[in-house]
DNA sequence: GACTGACTAATCAAATTTGACTAACGTGTC
DNA sequence: GACACGTTAGTCAAATTTGATTAGTCAGTC
């Protein structure tokens, strides 16, 4: 499973520790955690069983109440007290960003009507800031001195993307509604993306045209299909060509 | 698959069609979209060919070259098309948090060390800033007019993201670094998270000690296992508990 | 006292994701 | 020409994720 569930689970047992799987699926709903990691119930019981697999987690044993399901209670072995605390650090110095889910809206975009992407835009404004303030209300609201640091913590991130989303959202409606760029229907922008004007050339193998898309620093140097550029001089998928 | 591949692919499909799922394949990955979706090679052959079964796609046909794998060319029906308008509207209307590989950490901070988590945040706003100069350098350098807006905006808003970020690790680092909270071998912050202190206590039936986690606007009345308060009163997950 | 609805504790089939692997083909080079 | 190396095009077993479903318990209520 992926990382941030082995160490949420890892954690959460590592907290309660003898569990069994119920309690760290009802903990960790109640942190909300399926609305910023992979925490599904069957995730969760499968953590369970493949990290017992691997040692990092031990059967402590099980007991039923009444006929109900078995529950079989677990705890921490010496290799996953290593684990979590590798997991831990790895998460905190590794800086990765976080898959978004407006990325592929954004490399689409085009492919939307100006009138509809900017009242989407004005939309997405809206609503954000209206769940900022409501996670800032939440803070100043927030009193349990137990949980300071986890809920506050959390919410302030969240906040600080959010702010980041809006002021970036404000900048693209900016453009918009200043005319910039070529959305779907308008002047030579292509309407339905079928086979390019100028596709007749058969493709030549052209030697290796830089296709610059999102050259970032991290990971330099990857493996993986080298851009190859398409008939139409290194397009990186746009839909603009004018006929 | 996510709506983000199915997204992708459509559109992908719908740009180039009709082209095999090696070519979607490159150019997926040259839009570096494996950093910001799920798409493996593996994820796109099948995303093809579950839309095909469903009616989003049909097979234009196979062609071989020499003695290689023959490619099975696909294209957009009309229902394609319109699944196609419909995600791409979903994706700019909901307004949705992406998946953030940090909160497990924050949740799980206490269990760092206050040098170890102020070196760690020093670090990761240190790393972010280089990546924000980075990105920021390609948009200025980026002169191809033709994919303006895919490539510039896809960087604008990982660069507000990243702002958003750096803010809050700032604060957190001021925080941190004043002392607030109780991290990792202090005072009463307990060391490995066994049974708690007064765990003693056979974890009473309680009725329904609000548990407020991250209690935000939406999705009000869930119907997921409701937060059930543990011995304890009521703590949040929190390791604090002094003896 | 039967019924309703919520809670407990998982399980399982189906769908999805991963990424290493295959196997033919091209190109350069010694 | 033999060999290394990268590209093309996709496959497949294994691992993971999903979330509806099962099946019994319990508190309230009509």
């Amino acid at each position: 499973m992926s990382s941030s569930t082995r160490l949420l689970v890892l954690g959460c047992v590592r907290i309660f520790q003898p569990v069994h799987g119920y309690d760290v699926r009802r903990e960790l709903l109640s942190w909300r955690a399926g609305e910023w990691a992979n925490v599904a119930p069957g995730s969760i019981y499968n953590a369970l069983k493949s990290m017992t697999r691997d040692g990092l987690l031990e059967v402590v044993g099980t007991d039923q109440v009444g006929g109900r399901p078995e529950r079989t209670s677990y705890r921490l072995t010496t290799e996953g007290e290593k684990e979590f605390q590798s997991l831990l650090r790895d998460t905190w110095w590794r800086v990765e960003a976080p898959l978004d889910p407006l990325m592929p809206g954004i490399v689409l975009l085009w492919a939307m009507p100006r009138t509809e992407a900017i009242a989407a835009l004005k939309h997405r404004i809206a609503h954000s800031e209206g769940v900022r303030t409501s996670r800032q209300f939440v803070i100043d609201q927030y009193k349990d001195p137990m949980s300071e640091m986890q809920v506050k913590e959390m919410l302030r991130l969240m906040i600080a993307r959010l702010d980041g989303e809006i002021a970036w959202a404000r900048t693209l409606l900016a453009r918009l509604e200043a005319g910039e760029y070529e959305l779907a229907g308008e002047a030579g922008a292509l309407a339905t993306g079928g086979p390019r004007a100028g596709a007749a050339e058969p493709v030549p193998k052209v030697a290796s045209g830089a296709r610059a898309v999102a050259r970032s620093s991290s990971k330099a140097g990857r493996s993986a299909p080298p851009a190859k550029p398409r008939a139409g001089g290194g397009r990186a998928g746009g839909p603009k060509r004018r006929a």
